[in-house]
DNA sequence: GGCCGTCTTGACGCGATCTTGATGCGCGTG
DNA sequence: CACGCGCATCAAGATCGCGTCAAGACGGCC
């Protein structure tokens, strides 16, 4: 079942983060998984350091929320561990505010630290700055789209078909992302000129048209069935994630 | 006018960071200093927003510590300007505690909020904390990149090729490490621009093209055939690390 | 002051990219 | 069945971005 390596540390993309929260206080736990759930993290728990190496290598969490005094160590034991295979964020919770503890946790390779008691708006605060930063650091945000064997890679602004890099002009790339990371939904002519070309001719569609003639000729197998970049007469473009037929629906 | 250049690449990796205070009570500057100076950081003072804005454009900070009530503007205002072209961590200082206070700093940008009074030791775990997150994410760590027989040594500030020691001029040198360090993504021109030059001049790309065919000249067999430094038309330039085909991604 | 390395700026040719116009097709409508 | 409408396609230009060269400007150094 270890199957291992492959999507170390991964989930960043556009799924859901994964929160892992270490807490032998059952009421602060219950506190802090409900705010970050509320967050739409999806959280698992632990009342314990060994609890807690068990469920980060199960889960490989994207940030770490870690009380420091858990009944088989102070959590610096933790935060050693799983620093040695993750860089994912770790907040220290404790209920010390003397400068010295602070200081030793910060620099044991903890990313920050709340003094209990703590507000639930501050937590969530502190956990979107560190998420938002690690997102950033990352090279970019929810950034792989995967079709089949179209994938568009926005972080590295790359486009391949089975693989194949595929080159695209700057239009191009702006009007398969524009209708690619909202699949499935119709987007008017005005949307894709607004889009692109601004405010100033958001009229005349002629140039979009050809635009996406060229388009198709590079990303669909036959351009004049595109399986992939529908049009919708007289309204826009869809870009049709799901290649099987949907003809007679439910 | 000082030209600032040639001071390239944000200092970020052997060199010494630097860190921008921004606070207006002159006593609190001087100890935030001080207290910055004792690790090791080359510090630059402000002591308003407007003032702020000129210094971070004029020194590019690694950090920044902000504090929120200045003379004209409540720092906020900084942030949003200062994010606008930097990613370096920011640290919010502030005389008010309360929860609403530190949500809108953190939400604004921010990376952490201190109360004052707060001590020197907390204050220095913290910018270490975030300094080292910071190199650790830019992959300063292992200075060494290696692409076949070209080698970019960080630490010595040293290229190779084929063994053989190139001479870069500092902007080469810049370029070529903005863009080996993340190989396979596109850096904008303006990403560019705003690494080597600065806020100030981030819109002429002309001298960014000089500097870049001046570059080919040293590490490219064929410059006007590129094996590494391939040139995205309309966008920017992209380090390819591997001039086979790629196909799987992780 | 004069040399040297470096950076900036302008001009120019070329290729990539975008726009524009012409033409044909499918389809629904009068 | 003719017509209009919206669309796809193709083939020019028109425009833009890029690489290249060369002429200075600037600062450091002797």
């Amino acid at each position: 079942m270890n199957r291992n390596v492959v999507d170390t540390e991964g989930s960043l993309s556009a799924l859901p983060a994964r929160a892992l929260v270490i807490e032998d206080e059952a009421d602060i736990r219950r506190f802090v998984r409900l705010s970050l759930e509320r967050e739409s993290l999806v959280v698992a728990e632990a009342g314990s350091v060994a609890r807690g190496l068990v469920e980060a290598g199960l889960h490989r969490p994207d940030l770490v929320v870690l009380d420091l005094g858990l009944p088989d160590g102070d959590g610096l034991g933790f935060l050693r561990e799983f620093r040695s295979w993750s860089s994912a964020p770790v907040l220290v919770l404790s209920a010390r505010s003397g400068e010295s503890e602070k200081v030793r946790a910060l620099d044991a390779g903890a990313d920050d630290y709340l003094v209990k008691p703590f507000g639930s708006a501050e937590l969530l605060a502190r956990v979107r700055a560190h998420l938002r930063r690690r997102r950033h650091e990352r090279g970019d945000d929810d950034a792989r789209l995967v079709f089949g064997d179209l994938v568009l890679d926005r972080a590295h602004r790359q486009v391949t078909r089975g693989g194949v890099p595929v080159h695209l002009t700057p239009i191009e790339y702006g009007l398969l992302v524009q209708l690619a990371s909202r699949p499935d939904r119709v987007l008017t002519h005005r949307q894709l000129l607004l889009a692109l070309w601004g405010p100033h001719q958001a009229e005349d569609a002629h140039a979009l048209r050809v635009h996406m003639a060229n388009l198709r000729k590079k990303i669909e197998a036959d351009p004049s069935r595109p399986r992939w970049l529908r049009t919708e007469t007289g309204v826009g473009y869809r870009f049709v994630s799901d290649a099987g037929d949907r003809s007679t629906g439910l």
